[in-house]
DNA sequence: TATAAAACCATAAAATACCATAAAATAACT
DNA sequence: AGTTATTTTATGGTATTTTATGGTTTTATA
């Protein structure tokens, strides 16, 4: 499978319409399932994305080990519930779910952030601030570290 | 077979039918059997649904173990026991058998809970309640996952 | 024949497919 | 390299289909 990377600010439409990057479409060119899978973040106000074939591989990791890990059980459960798949439409928009645009503050602009293996989507503002936090948040942990301006 | 995934909340209608989730029906494209297999959960106040083809593995598999395994044997008993197979009517529906209904407590509404390779019935505000309590268990034992405000 | 179950019919709302276009990116050419 | 031509992409609006839901009729059943 292709990578994400790089990042793309796109708009939504009034219907709630918006063109995945074609750079992130062609990571998923030879998927079954010609579309993403969304869910909220369990960790950041913002929306986690992935490729149906890599939910495949977690569902059947969970079927094997979720009867002993209760731990594993309980975040499972909570991914599938959650989980939305979501197809492209002909010129490769989704529609996202009005309740993760509102977990993610998400109005009427969105920022797809690559992340190797998945992606992100971002209100543009905060992903700025969560950069810039985290960016001095290593600064303070190794001052030797030089940050271009 | 494609996972069930995401939640949907559907109602009983008087006669006590209640639509299947359009995805999760998808998900049972092209299966044999034209409908679900529900039985009442071990663990929890909810109904559990699978596919046939699922509850056949599921035969399978405790077929070579059983002999070698009273417990197993004893859960697979019940679980034959309490499953019921319901086909789909023309539009998708399914009528749930009182006991069941019952034991997930449901009266007029239920809510559809994918969980990957199977998928969960319940009462919508015991579903939140219990989801609930799952999240607050993840962020005991992971004092390092942060939940968004 | 009374009662329950299944098949059938109808419809409003929601979701999806379809069509069109301007802007941006890429390729082709001089 | 600079300019033009071509393709791709993002975005907007409209039409069609699907879905969930309700009610009615027919068939099976006790």
């Amino acid at each position: 499978m292709g990578l994400f990377l790089s990042s793309y600010e796109n708009r939504l439409d009034t219907k709630g319409r918006i063109s995945v990057p074609a750079a992130f479409r062609s990571s998923l060119m030879n998927e079954n399932f010609a579309g993403v899978v969304l869910y909220r973040s369990f960790t950041h106000n913002c929306i986690e994305g992935l490729s149906m074939s890599r939910m495949e591989k977690i569902a059947n990791a969970t079927d094997k080990m979720g009867v002993f890990d209760n731990d594993l059980d309980d975040l499972s459960a909570l991914l599938f519930a959650d989980a939305r798949p979501l197809l492209f439409d002909v010129t490769g928009r989704i529609v996202i779910p009005e309740e993760l645009l509102k977990h993610a503050n998400i109005k009427d602009s969105a920022l797809f952030v690559g992340r190797g293996n998945s992606f992100q989507i971002w209100n543009p503002d905060d992903f700025a601030k969560v950069q810039q936090t985290s960016m001095s948040n290593l600064r303070k942990m190794r001052p030797n570290l030089k940050i271009a301006e």
